[in-house]
DNA sequence: ATAGTTTCTTGACGTTCGTCAAGAATATTG
DNA sequence: CAATATTCTTGACGAACGTCAAGAAACTAT
């Protein structure tokens, strides 16, 4: 889809950042100035609200890895981006990628398919939260998303199913001794 | 933005639908193969689980109209599509956006400015929909929406907040009693 | 105006959930 | 291996929600 060209100007544009566990690569209040893509270990978004944290997203290598929402309006990050192991993720600042759209109607359209692609996430994500219980929806993450279950603490799964760390272990139960 | 032939090539492809209350513009089951725009009338967008409505969004004039999801993936509707009201909507095929976006690199952007609005839409309201509860959504609607709550039966905005009709009326009481 | 339809409210009751607290199980570190 | 920290489970209890049913209120249409 991309010519050569185009992807030796993309690619000059990304670098690699490192992190340790526990890092923050997003602070609340900041506004976040790039987008990136995970290369090794596993990332957390999470918002806090009364003391609670709120998990909205967790991603894995591959993943596309930003606050877009902070990203396309510009306005401050609600949200905390935390690294739930070591690990190291490829950056791009949203100036080079700005400019890399200006010069390169491919490389804009790569960023329609983005934009559209991470629509159909949230969208789903969105809609299994308004039709699905949290039974179901943990249940779908059984059959969908197991890699999740098997390396993110329980407690976060719960959040970003939208209960409780004691509901979802009863869940469990509910599950597992029928 | 756009040139005026650019402008004018895109009008060409609109294409105005009127409809009755109570019509549904896209069936379950159906690709929606167009995208839209509210010229005037209501609309919901809305699915059935378990015999009940869950109604995902409403439509003003102006708005953006489409199962986008369905639009983008190829994927049969699992929603409804339904008119509130009389009105119109300008139309524009699936077919002739493909065309507009490979004929012309400023509309294949106006795309992705499209699809990036429509993420931070939808990011927004599972941001909403994860941290507050029925109550604050409630009163965010109030704030931030109050036309949709003289022109939107109460049933339904409950649906669109997650919740049952007697909560929402319950809700009501504790707010106004207060 | 009146009859019929739709929408909203209220009460009763059972279920699920959140919270707090305690302890068990598991993982990490020295 | 022992000590500590983290995570998970369980019980008790109260709050919020869903459902069913009945009636009130508002809206439509003739």
């Amino acid at each position: 889809m991309l010519s050569d060209e185009e992807w030796f100007q993309m690619q000059q544009c990304f670098e690699l950042f490192k992190f340790k566990k526990g890092d923050i690569l997003l602070d609340t209040n900041a506004i976040c100035n790039f987008i990136g893509f995970v290369d090794i270990g596993i990332i957390r978004f999470f918002e806090i609200k009364d003391g609670n944290e709120k998990v909205t997203a967790f991603w894995f290598p591959d993943d596309f890895l930003s606050n877009y929402r902070s990203f396309l309006s510009g306005t401050k990050s609600t949200h905390y981006i935390e690294a739930l192991s070591d690990g190291s993720y490829w950056r791009l600042s949203k100036e080079d990628l700005w400019r890399l759209f200006d010069d390169y109607p491919k490389i804009d359209r790569l960023g329609r398919k983005m934009a559209e692609y991470l629509y159909l996430i949230v969208a789903e994500r969105l809609d299994n939260l308004l039709k699905q219980s949290p039974e179901e929806r943990y249940k779908s993450l059984i059959n969908n998303n197991s890699r999740l279950l098997q390396q993110v603490p329980q407690y976060m799964i719960a959040s970003y199913l939208g209960v409780s760390a004691e509901t979802l272990s009863r869940i469990r139960k509910r599950i597992y001794t029928k």
